[in-house]
RNA sequence: GGACGGGUGGGUGAGUGGCUAAAACCAGCAGACUGUAAAUCUGCCGCUCCUUGCGGGCUACGGAGGUUCGAAUCCUCCCCCGUCCA
């Protein structure tokens, strides 16, 4: 199977037909036995340690390795619900501290969850607020209890805790919900690093346990035949821990060991693409995802740029989100399978041909580079639209390609043909 | 014909003697963007030379002259635009 074309199978027919063949190790496994709507199938493993899977939720299944566009205020940036169903999205994500302060998520709870408020029949994971501890360092003040945030939008003071964030994602009814951690800056010392951990660990405690807490509440009130207004509006929610400790090999090994102590679901590996080298990067995913169990669900949370996505693949890596290929989108940033295209350049204004000519999304099947240029030059809200359209779809044709390497076990020329063309520019 | 007001770099438009190659914004050119405070941010944006430096030279605030050590800024005349009066 080669990769000179842009093509995309359906989302559900991929996989399957073609690969059962080849398959001889796949097991499905029941994380949560009182939680029969959420279980994990790996498929294959390929010798780099890339696993072919497929994870069920409440909202549907997720080929994996997949890559979860992200919609923080409930929506993804420049693409409609149906667009990204069309575009093959299975799961997106959804943030806590943004739709708790906007429009709140005891609105949410009324609405009947964010599935349902926004219109998503897909699965949705809701970032926990953890990141905001990091992205908003000038807004807040963190300490063992939670975190204190200023609100961006209107400067009032917000107490986030575990608790808290978990009872926001509980109203929200996320398929998967993310324990409440402590994402810290790079470079960071060990002692910072360590102490990031401890707390990390600690808050992932509280989030379980509160969670256990809601949970039967939620029950004992349902027997009692009374409606519970607190009830979370997605029963079969699960939650992931997520692994930190900067970039100190000893510690992202403790604070894996640590979690899984605590017996999650699926686990994420966080406070990565801060600012560190990308090999960094990925010895750091390396080393978590060694310590995790084999069949669980891994994120590796905000990665990355289209050519590294193979590397955390190969690190055992189940799940990835990015806000690049929509932010970028919105910044005039295409990327190709020839590089990246900053569409705003003027040598794209007489230019008649697709943005990508191995790419067969809806832009590159239909428009010119000089007319998503003259968009953007023009501050039309289409090439918000059309340019996040396609950067999703490259994303995740990138993905399925990704998919079809490990089932075929060629994972490892896949990335060597893709950063080859990258590295000649074929523009 | 007269009275005011005004002509500033591609555009709008600040600047009323030196700190002004000239604010700011727009346009233009380029770069950045990794669990979204982002349709954002940063740099460049008269010409030219080189040892690319908070470097040199030249040109520039309608035109021509003048005052001054020094003028977009003050004076004289001229040209053009707007409003009003004849």
């Amino acid at each position: 199977m080669g990769f000179g074309h842009c093509k995309r199978e359906p989302p559900q027919a991929e996989a399957c037909a073609t690969l059962t063949a080849s398959l001889g190790n796949r097991r499905t496994v029941l994380i949560d036995s009182s939680n029969m709507h959420f279980h994990f199938e790996i498929l294959k493993t390929d010798p780099t340690g890339a696993r072919l899977g497929r994870l069920t939720t409440p909202h549907g299944v997720i080929d994996t390795p997949a890559f979860m566009p992200v919609g923080t205020a409930g929506t993804v940036k420049g693409l409609t619900q149906q667009a990204l169903t069309e575009l093959g999205v299975q799961i997106l994500l959804g943030n806590t501290y943004h739709l708790y302060l906007r429009p709140g998520h005891e609105r949410i709870r009324q609405l009947g969850g964010l599935h349902r408020f926004m219109s998503w029949p897909g699965a949705i994971l809701t970032d926990s607020g953890g990141f905001q501890v990091f992205s908003l360092a000038d807004l807040r003040k963190v300490t063992d209890e939670g975190v204190v945030f200023r609100s961006h939008l209107d400067g009032s003071e917000h107490f986030l805790t575990p608790e808290k964030s978990i009872e926001i994602q509980q109203a929200l009814g996320s398929d998967i919900a993310m324990v409440f951690d402590e994402c810290i800056e790079y470079p960071a010392d060990r002692e910072r690093a360590a102490g990031a951990v401890k707390r990390t660990t600690e808050w992932a405690r509280r989030c379980r346990d509160y969670a256990f807490t809601l949970r039967n509440e939620g029950r004992a009130s349902t027997e009692s035949g009374r409606t519970n207004p607190e009830a979370s509006t997605n029963p079969g929610q699960v939650m992931f821990a997520i692994v930190q400790g900067g970039m100190h090999a000893g510690l992202r090994r403790e604070s894996a060991r640590q979690l899984v102590d605590l017996d999650f679901p699926g686990y994420a590996v966080g406070g990565l693409a801060v600012g560190e080298p990308h090999a960094l990067s990925c010895e750091m995913a390396a080393i978590a995802t060694e310590e995790l169990p084999k069949d669980r669900p891994r994120y590796v949370m905000g990665i990355g740029f289209p050519e590294q996505l193979a590397d955390y693949v190969r690190c055992g890596v189940d799940m990835m989100d990015c806000v690049l290929p929509t932010r970028n989108a919105r910044n005039g940033c295409l990327f190709t399978s020839a590089g990246r295209v900053n569409i705003r350049n003027a040598i794209y204004a007489d230019d008649p041909r697709p943005l990508d000519e191995r790419c067969s999304c809806m832009v590159c099947r239909t428009y010119s580079r000089a007319y998503l240029r003259h968009l953007f030059h023009a501050n039309e809200i289409l090439a918000s639209i059309l340019n996040s359209h396609h950067n999703v779809a490259f994303f995740l044709d990138i993905m399925g390609k990704i998919r079809q390497a490990i089932a075929f076990g060629e994972l490892a020329e896949f990335s060597s043909e893709f950063q080859a063309r990258i590295e000649a520019g074929e523009a």
